[in-house]
RNA sequence: GUCCCCGUAGCAUAAUAGGAGAAUGCAGUCGCCUCCUAAGCGACAGAUUGGAGGUUCAAGUCCUCUCGGGGACGCCA
């Protein structure tokens, strides 16, 4: 570990145990006190209670060791025994010109490892939906995050493409279109390149046909028909399946890229499709699965649970495989064909049962080894402002390409016209994408939160058009002094507070990024990212940079400038927010 | 009914394995553009952290009770 505070922690541990005290973990925290230091370390209380001693006299020896040492520029003991900690320009302006040359420095190492991460879920054929937000985005920032942090990440779509929903779709279109040759079942030739419907057509067959069948036992019982002709890869439905996900991935990747959300694998339910047989055959060779209700069930109780944990159903009554099953098949498919250490799942808190059924199967059957992780992170539901799940005004579903729409269209009222066209339309798209994730990477992941429209459209304060304008106005600061040239070679010093400031606003991305990586949640990254812009704008606000007269300076107050930009758009990216050159 | 989560200023949210004086934004009041992009900067005001007990040197955070809201509890995914 080379970055300034991690490095003193170590070196803080090292003392405490010279003085004969033996602790496992020292951390140093941003003083909640800046009257009395710039950082504080709070260990000493528990060491006084485990060696019953007095908190100060344990205080005082650890102080003498870090007065001897010039990072600090003052050092003291106060209250209860909390010792308080400041560090010496020399000390921070040295760091700094390391962090200028690498910025990769100023942040944690994990272990190596391989993660899979299945956010998303969209269904084929169906709209996205407002509810698919927050998956995409914690999603894509923990993928983001984990990648910076050097693990090795694979990201999943994992779409809903081999249900039910989908026979329906091919009944309504059989309905419709009765003379396709997808269903003509003597039909032995080649299917067409094209069909003719679009995705929004699909969007609108599937409600349509989802309430027939409700009404309608016959409709049902067709669609049950076809799902399973579908399941068994009946020529004409399986080929028409295949254009049916074609239109519908088509329109699913383009909704993701507006959000910049990339995937690394494309799969979906239909691809661990052909494990559900080894997956079942396996279990029951176990011996795990028993009959219950005339269902097939695996049984996941522990002696310790306080709850009563159903059995997990793996095949249900009517002969059919749960979704249960299908994650299971799933995971088994990505320990064959991957073998991760860790397999994450960025979906709503409300499947955590779902999720500990899954989990248990899979240890308890070996699917998968108990050195590898399966995780939950389950994020807080999405409320309206009545507390309730969140609905439009007339009661229905808000679709994201909706929430995305609405969201640009504010943000258009507030561009820069001058602009040519095409610079107008990236910047108007990058700062809606801007504003919708900040806005919902903001709250703690699990937090339920309040999904409200005007918030996410809101340009003032707290927001991502923020974070961007500032970040952008940066960047255009270096570009005059680049234009000039200006030498910003190193920190030379610092000249004033603000500085100060900045500098020890930047020795917090480390353990910034591991909080956020420990708990799976992007709230300290959004919260930092504010942080350190207003005290880089406050900075700005009250020292002349570019126009500074003395070189020295001028040199220094770049340099600086240079390293909030390189932060600031690191951390941008783990958001998976793209920053623009001019707005 | 059982279990889980939440309750923090008018509103929305923070608070790092319990740490010093509960932080931020919006909304409100008031300042700041002859000068690097004012989509900015600053100041003021706003809170018995739902309530009552307890543990602790220290509680928004842990325990008990209580009130209010949400969620999950075998064949929808």
């Amino acid at each position: 570990m080379n970055n300034f505070i991690y490095k003193l922690e170590e070196k803080l541990k090292s003392i405490i145990k010279e003085c004969g005290y033996d602790t496992d973990n020292v951390t140093l925290v941003t003083s909640s006190r800046p009257d009395l230091g710039e950082y504080q370390y709070n260990g000493v209380m528990s060491l006084a209670k485990a060696y019953k001693k007095n908190p100060n006299i344990i205080a005082t020896e650890i102080v003498e060791h870090l007065l001897q040492d010039s990072t600090f520029s003052n050092v003291n003991v106060a209250g209860p025994g909390f010792i308080n900690l400041s560090f010496s320009d020399e000390a921070l302006t040295e760091y700094m010109n390391e962090v200028k040359d690498d910025i990769n420095i100023n942040k944690g190492q994990l272990k190596k490892k391989k993660i899979i991460i299945d956010y998303g879920g969209p269904n084929v054929a169906k709209a996205l939906h407002v509810g698919h937000l927050r998956s995409a985005n914690i999603g894509e920032a923990l993928k983001r995050l984990a990648k910076e942090l050097g693990a090795e990440v694979i990201g999943d779509v994992h779409l809903g493409d081999w249900g039910r929903p989908m026979g329906l779709i091919i009944l309504e279109l059989k309905n419709r279109h009765p003379e396709w040759k997808y269903f003509d079942e003597d039909y032995n030739g080649e299917y067409p390149d094209d069909i003719p419907i679009t995705n929004k057509d699909l969007e609108e067959i599937y409600p349509i046909a989802s309430t027939k069948a409700k009404e309608d036992d016959n409709y049902l019982e067709e669609a049950r028909i076809i799902t399973y002709k579908l399941q068994k890869k009946e020529r004409g439905y399986y080929a028409l399946w295949k254009k049916i996900v074609e239109v519908s991935v088509a329109n699913i990747k383009s909704l993701y890229d507006k959000l910049n959300v990339s995937f690394e694998l494309w799969n979906g339910e239909s691809d661990s499709d052909k494990y559900i047989d080894d997956v079942v055959n396996y279990l029951k060779d176990k011996g795990l699965v028993c009959e219950s209700e005339g269902a097939s069930v695996v049984d996941v109780k522990k002696d310790d649970d306080k709850v009563e944990i159903p059995p997990l159903i793996l095949v249900k009554s009517n002969g059919s495989v749960s979704y249960e099953t299908t994650d299971i098949a799933t995971i088994w498919e990505r320990m064959k064909e991957y073998n991760p250490d860790e397999i994450w799942y960025v979906v709503d808190s409300r499947q955590s049962l779902h999720f500990e059924q899954v989990f248990r199967v899979c240890y308890k059957s070996g699917i998968v080894p108990v050195n590898v992780k399966l995780d939950h992170m389950g994020f807080g539901t999405m409320n309206g402002k009545d507390g309730k799940p969140f609905k439009t005004r007339d009661g229905g579903v808000m679709t994201l390409s909706n929430l995305i729409d609405n969201v640009k269209s504010e943000v258009e009222k507030k561009i820069n016209n001058n602009l040519d066209k095409e610079e107008q339309e990236k910047i108007s798209n990058t700062l809606t994408c801007a504003v919708l994730k900040y806005a919902d990477l903001l709250p703690n992941r699990s937090t339920d939160y309040i999904f409200d429209i005007e918030k996410f459209s809101d340009m003032n304060g707290k927001t991502g058009v923020y974070l961007l304008y500032s970040t952008m106005r940066i960047k255009s600061l270096l570009d005059r002094a680049k234009e000039n040239n200006y030498s910003m070679n190193k920190v030379t010093g610092i000249y004033s507070p603000y500085e100060k400031d900045i500098i020890l606003k930047l020795l917090e991305v480390p353990s910034v990024l591991d909080k956020s990586f420990n708990e799976r949640t992007l709230n300290y990254i959004c919260d930092y990212l504010y942080e350190l812009t207003n005290t880089f704008n406050s900075f700005y606000a009250s020292v002349k940079i570019l126009t500074e007269e003395d070189p020295i300076k001028r040199e220094s107050y770049l340099s600086l400038s240079g390293i909030v930009f390189k932060t600031n758009r690191m951390l941008l990216n783990i958001l998976g927010i793209d920053v623009l050159e001019r707005m």
